[in-house]
DNA sequence: AGCACA
């Protein structure tokens, strides 16, 4: 096996990342980059002495979990190539839903009824993912276009433009978040955030078909489960 | 380099 003799599991094991991002943000940019490849149930990092520079990636699907470690191998992410490989046990998300769950040796006695609540919980509410509520994930860029209605009274661009205009960011959406996604489509130039105006963003490609080509691919990509963004060419 | 679930 190339990924270091491990077997295949739903969740990745993600090693080398830039330490200097802050959890959230790292949280926040992993779901977005990853869940092109799946539904994500969760993303874990921890910077702790031990921990810093690595995160686990939750699939619900091991097959996307295979996928994006062969596509995302070495992946510049915050100036610095991801290590990815599987990880080496599951996730305790994971088996919490299977039933397999068995809490940490430490402190017992207040595990196990916690789990117990949990149990009775569990069938109304599903573990949500690391940066909101119900995880209802991108599911590759395709399941987008459901959530493509756009606002009343407000005229579409259609005008082709290498400029994009991105809206409905999440407030903390950083350009390097942005960069990030737009940098895998080729012809990708630049990002452009204002700082008075959150909420949106351009991104500038090379010629108007590279960037109708990005502008479909993530038409609708959510950051965050409530933010799908909404593409339009920018105004001339 | 480092495999956890705050």
């Amino acid at each position: 096996m190339l990924s270091g003799d491990i077997p295949p599991n739903q969740t990745i094991y993600i090693k080398n990342l830039n330490e200097k991002v802050k959890k959230e943000e790292l949280k926040r940019s992993l779901y977005a980059l990853f869940s092109q490849y799946g539904r994500i149930i969760d993303v874990v990092a921890l910077k702790t002495a031990k921990l810093r520079g690595q995160a686990w990636v939750v699939f619900s699907e091991v097959t996307a979990a295979s996928t994006a470690v062969r596509q995302m191998q070495s992946f510049p992410f915050y100036d610095k190539p991801m290590r990815i490989q599987y990880a080496k046990t599951k996730s305790d998300c994971v088996a919490k839903e299977d039933g397999t769950y068995a809490p940490k040796e430490k402190k017992k006695k207040q595990e196990d009824k916690a789990a117990d609540k949990r149990r009775k919980t569990e069938e109304a509410q599903q573990s949500g993912p690391a940066n909101g509520s119900n995880a209802h994930s991108n599911g590759g860029p395709s399941a987008s276009q459901a959530s493509r209605e756009g606002k009343p009274g407000s005229r579409e661009e259609t005008a082709p433009n290498s400029i994009l205009f991105i809206q409905n960011l999440p407030y903390e959406t950083t350009s390097m978040m942005l960069q990030i996604l737009f940098q895998q489509y080729p012809g990708f130039k630049e990002v452009r955030m204002i700082e008075a105006k959150p909420g949106i963003a351009f991104v500038e490609f090379g010629d108007d078909m590279q960037a109708s080509i990005a502008m479909q691919a993530l038409q609708g990509f959510k950051i965050t489960p409530q933010n799908p963004m909404a593409i339009t060419y920018a105004k001339k």
